[in-house]
RNA sequence: GUCGCAAUAGCUCAGCUGGAUAGAGCAACGGUCUUCUAAACCGUAGGUCGAGGGUUCGAAUCUCUCUUGCGACACCA
């Protein structure tokens, strides 16, 4: 139930002159302080209608109003605080949550419409790093979030495995490669070419006039080269996946960029149907004038396509295919400007779902200030931090529960998880400059600090013994337990939101406030003591684990019963 | 140069559509395990919210100017 609604409801009766209903549930704040009650009613914006002090306006409501449904109202000042009947808003919430189980806080809104998500997208024969986390795991998080609000999401990894570079490395592992080292260790081994190959042609620029005749010859379906193209792909998919196992994310589609190729003329000729193309400089151009932006280059003057080719080619590919509801990117910030263009050339075209586009940018990672760049070598591999990670969760183990049961499995639970959370918890665009030791930490508000919330929770379950709560009376009057249930309470609402902001770190946060007031909670109170609440606080031990359980789940995070 | 994003405690960050004394976590110092997992809890200390104007009863929040940092600005992705 909305309580925020009952506050609004009790005003109105005597505000009717001076504010409409609307009004007045927009006025309607929370108070940081639980002191200062549940709700409150500031009367600031009364006072120059009703010419009369706000004090004063305070303390007259408070006498009109119908405060049964309430512990009480209280003025303070120019406020009215409202404080909820705690017994019954216990058993309501509660109730939800232990009726609705996991899927407390799912709502309808998306109408089952498709959302395809353009995420991770790393290139082929370049290893994941840093950098691709984000994108991998703020696409995933959104993808659950989509779900859990009434969308089907469509993961597309949109594999960056075309493009002239394939022309080089073909060149350089023609020249320095062989294919045992490939089968090996591909990623390593073929950035080795790749890397090389950047030394040498700064010499040797005849290296770059072969690169792209190799790449030439990979567009004219040359057998060779599409030989070698397709080992490459496949050799690198391979340790792609054995990082997203890690991660726990998986993908409905893998249509990088060789998918679309041959889905480009069409483009082109759409545009040109449609007079959208212009020559310019050699070059074809569409014009974004009227948006206040550059024109967007569809074909160099060589003729060549050029990325938003592809781009275009993948939103009326999708469009067909999916009919979007909305047409997600997670890609990084600096492309900000090139998503604005995209979306402008596809407004032009007509494409319904253009006005449905969203990037979703999100903030550099950088080490030391610098960009990543797997050229000049400054790269933060993602496998290595993982393993760093899950070292370290393994270390803790032993420190604290050496006898727990499958070790290493909740060691990669509670060490990935801690990356991901990390990266998660952070707003979007925020950049982050990376540093191994506080990605490391699991203490304070971390990944591990939510994970151990759920395990003590899950914990006291378990000697609880078998108690049926589904059937107890969940009304709970503990003060101290007050924080927990209004965190529950808020679930639905932060769903909504985080969705509405494309912002998983909303959920992140709420997981951390839910364990916070929980570990408080706990350690202020003896839950398993024989009284008449004892039904009532296990209900709300269980509420809690499950929401800690599926808030971690939303962000693409495991949450082990012991650790 | 133009446009965009940012600036809050020593460090990393929260601060919802403007509201009651600006909050956490690390780090520092001091407490709490014979009792549900101390990866926890409690306390102390720490801030001209980058600077200056404006709107308002009221601004970290909205607006303008400036400063600083990062990024993007047609033949890369």
């Amino acid at each position: 139930m909305d309580y925020k609604q009952l506050v609004a409801d009790t005003l109105a009766p005597s505000l009717t002159d001076v504010l409409s209903a609307e009004d007045i549930y927009q006025k309607i704040e929370r108070p940081k302080d639980s002191s200062k009650g549940d709700y409150a009613f500031p009367a600031f914006t009364l006072a120059k209608t009703m010419k009369k002090a706000p004090q004063q306006i305070a303390t007259d409501l408070v006498a009109k109003i119908d405060t049964t449904k309430f512990d009480k109202v209280e003025v303070a000042g120019p406020y009215l605080n409202f404080f909820l009947d705690k017994s019954s808003f216990s058993a309501d919430v509660l109730g939800q949550v232990m009726t609705q189980g996991a899927d407390y806080g799912q709502n309808e809104d998306g109408n089952g419409g498709n959302v395809p998500i353009d995420m991770s997208s790393p290139n082929i024969a370049k290893p994941i790093s840093m950098g691709h986390l984000r994108s991998t795991v703020i696409g995933n998080s959104i993808a659950e979030i989509l779900k859990k609000n009434g969308y089907n999401p469509i993961k597309d990894n949109h594999l960056g495995d075309w493009g002239t570079q394939f022309g080089k490395l073909i060149v350089a592992y023609l020249k320095w490669g062989n294919e045992e080292d490939v089968k090996k260790d591909p990623i390593t081994n073929l950035v080795k070419y790749y890397v090389k190959f950047h030394k040498e042609d700064k010499e040797h620029p005849e290296l770059d006039d072969q690169a792209r005749e190799w790449f030439k010859k990979l567009e004219d379906g040359d057998e060779e080269a599409h030989h070698l193209w397709s080992w490459f792909r496949d050799e690198s998919l391979k340790a792609f996946n054995a990082i997203y196992d890690k991660l726990g994310v998986k993908f409905d589609t893998y249509n990088g960029e060789a998918f679309y190729n041959d889905k480009m003329q069409a483009v082109i000729d759409d545009l040109k149907a449609k007079g959208l193309l212009k020559e310019s400089q050699g070059a074809q151009v569409v014009d974004l004038e009227k948006y206040d932006l550059n024109p967007a280059l569809i074909l160099k003057s060589d003729g060549a396509s050029l990325y938003i080719t592809r781009d275009i080619a993948t939103a009326v590919y999708r469009e067909n295919t999916y009919h979007p509801a909305m047409n997600l990117y997670v890609v990084g910030s600096e492309q900000m400007y090139y998503f604005q263009q995209l979306k402008a050339v596809l407004t032009e075209m007509g494409l319904p779902s253009a006005k449905n586009l969203h990037h979703i940018p999100f903030g550099l990672i950088t080490v030391d200030g610098k960009k990543l760049s797997t050229r000049s070598g400054r790269i933060i591999l993602l496998d290595v931090v993982l393993d760093d990670s899950i070292d370290m969760a393994k270390k803790q183990i032993a420190a604290k529960n050496p006898d727990l049961p499958n070790k290493d499995e909740v060691a990669k639970q509670v060490g990935v998880g801690a990356i991901i959370f990390g990266d998660l918890k952070n707003e979007r665009m925020n950049s982050i400059d990376f540093n191994l030791e506080d990605q490391l930490k699991f203490e304070g508000e971390t990944g591990p600090y939510v994970q151990y919330a759920h395990a003590r929770a899950e914990s006291i379950l378990r000697k609880a013994g078998d108690v049926s709560l589904l059937d107890a009376d969940a009304k709970i009057a503990d003060p101290e337990a007050w924080d927990t249930l209004k965190v529950l309470a808020d679930f639905p609402d932060t769903i909504k939101v985080a969705l509405k902001e494309f912002e998983p770190s909303d959920i992140a946060k709420y997981a951390i406030r839910l364990a916070k007031a929980f570990n408080k909670y706990y350690a202020h109170s003896k839950i398993l003591t024989d009284d008449s609440e004892k039904a009532a606080r296990l209900t709300l031990v269980k509420s809690v684990s499950t929401v800690l359980k599926e808030s971690l789940r939303l962000l693409g995070v495991e949450a082990p019963d012991e650790m």
